[in-house]
DNA sequence: TCACATTTAATTGTTCGCAATTGAATGTAG
DNA sequence: CTACATTCAATTGCGAACAATTAAATGTGA
């Protein structure tokens, strides 16, 4: 068996994409965590605040296909975020199966107090903002063809 | 207040490259299981595999500062691959701190049914190979960045 | 040598993330 | 209208991930 050079090997953990995607997500997580802190919001529920600071009244169903989540996750967060007196639950009346998310004012305002989250995190970036929407698109895209390999 | 266009407006979810990257890492991780339960590992075992696969007989701080884990997350997670007889935990005698992690037989022998993974998650990606180096070049440098504003 | 700090893994508690299942509501084919 | 299937949220169980703490071993300075 003739060795590969370790720089092609794609057995080798510093070669693979999905450690650098996997290690540079825990990498935000680490930076997020001590911003979202003085919010008192985990980064889960930040992305759940962010979907509903775009549209507020929504199913778990919607934010879960915003958000590639499913009820089991999300049941139990929106249920911490309810505690915290951020959002509203209420079962809907004209499709009882669904559970629509709203947004209570604290939950409104508190979108002014993370107004300077993203800037903090374009800081630590540590790159420019064209540079970071290229790479973004470029992850989206791969991301987007993940997905539909799985959906078959 | 202006009113930003929404492809501007850095709240947005979809702006965000952090949601890009967060999300990139579920999708491969979701590419990734059911080529892994035929393995028997869950991805984060696979990677502790990937470090064991290279150096063997390592204690756990190395392959914590490889994957950028800790113990909390490493000790359970090692204590698993050893009830599955992957791996050998053992108390170094040089320095009675250390737990050295050695793989067995078994642990070996997996890296060879483990060898098909990286292509099959290649085609998944539906990309050229030289597309995906510079993308996880460029997600590695950007980890590194934000790594180095956590330890300030 | 002795006191003190550092290193290392383990432990505890909280929150994600997902598979699998459940149960209620709704949609649909005959 | 009645079966049957589908949709939706909730639940259960397991495996990460991390903060905070603990305990033991080692290193260091006086």
């Amino acid at each position: 068996m003739a060795r590969k050079s370790a720089t092609l090997d794609p057995q080798r953990l510093d070669n693979q994409i999905c450690f650098a995607v996997y290690s540079a997500a825990h990498a935000f997580n680490r930076v997020y965590k001590p911003l979202l802190d003085r919010l008192g919001l985990t980064y889960p529920q930040y992305l759940v605040m962010l979907v509903l600071w775009e549209r507020d009244d929504v199913p778990v169903k919607d934010i879960g296909e915003k958000l590639f989540l499913d009820s089991g996750t999300l049941t139990p967060l929106l249920k911490r975020l309810e505690a915290a007196h951020l959002v509203k639950r209420t079962r809907s009346s004209e499709d009882e199966r669904q559970v629509l998310i709203a947004l209570t004012p604290q939950g409104h305002a508190l979108k002014e107090k993370a107004r300077s989250v993203p800037q903090s995190i374009l800081a630590a970036s540590d790159c420019t903002v064209s540079e970071l929407v290229a790479m973004k698109d470029e992850i989206v895209a791969l991301r987007d063809r993940l997905n539909a390999v799985i959906g078959e």
